[in-house]
DNA sequence: TTGTTAATGAAAATGATTTTCATTTCCATT
DNA sequence: AATGGAAATGAAAATCATTTTCATTAACAA
């Protein structure tokens, strides 16, 4: 098997074993900067690995998403979409959604103002309710430039 | 027909006929300070009103989210929950899932800062990337205080 | 090399939602 | 108040995403 092999050490530690859907998979991910479905990877991979079944699709997405490494978003209706988890701060983005065509837009202004809310948030929730938080979800909808 | 008919000139205006599953659901809906479930909704007009499928209140739902009278949200898994628009500022609210329990809590603090920032963002889209926004979401993720 | 155990794939099951279609109800117009 | 036509309804079937089952295969520690 080729490919990078980075992510090896992270499986150990989850009592997971390295294989050829779970590499391949990830790897896709790793690549891909948008939000994509189950079926979408399947599909992606079907050429090379005809092999690979849908269901070790979906199992392998929820073990990622265990090990925090990708995460999971359902947009309102359609399938679940998933992400990989750039550690990179200044790719951190929002989803603006189009309620006519579905289309879904990242953008990344007043990420700064954001961040501030969701700290004080955070803190308040703690604090107030005893929460813990450990991961939010801002989205706005609307219509996008074509569909108006 | 009991009950009040406050919404129903609103339903003439949709093309859209007044009927009795059309009345008792929203008047269940306004009457409910939850996010409740289609098949909850069927299940609660049940032993009143045996004659009202599941089919029919998946329709008036969708009615009324078109019409913009409740709002609909997908929290990660489980089915769609819909919730009564209220007109009162101040029942404004956020949602906090605990992905344990997958418990749902309101909470509304920091609704002015929310509000700002909701502000800048809707204009800045509008501006910069032509969008036009007609609603918004946040919500937390985390553990609640039983979870922990 | 091998034994055990996790991982896999195909098929069936599940659960939410939508579609189909024959029947009923609403309601504008007689 | 009667009525005709379109809209709404309910039951059943269809669809779609996801999960479960179970027999087989593959990973990897020893």
């Amino acid at each position: 098997m080729h490919g990078p092999h980075k992510w090896r050490h992270r499986f150990r530690a989850h009592v997971s074993r390295w294989t050829v859907p779970r590499e391949v998979i990830l790897d896709l991910l790793s690549r891909t900067s948008k939000h994509i479905s189950a079926k979408e990877i399947y599909a992606s991979l079907y050429r090379m690995y005809p092999g690979i079944g849908l269901t070790t699709v979906y199992r392998t997405l929820d073990l990622l998403v265990r090990m925090g490494l990708i995460n999971k978003r359902t947009f309102g209706d359609g399938p679940s979409r998933y992400e990989f988890k750039s550690e990179k701060k200044n790719e951190h983005h929002h989803h603006f959604l189009c309620t006519k065509c579905g289309r879904i837009i990242d953008y990344s202004d007043f990420i700064d103002e954001e961040l501030e809310l969701v700290k004080k948030t955070e803190e308040t929730l703690a604090k107030k309710h005893n929460f813990k938080v450990l991961d939010h979800n801002i989205e706005f909808y609307g219509l996008c430039e074509k569909c108006q």
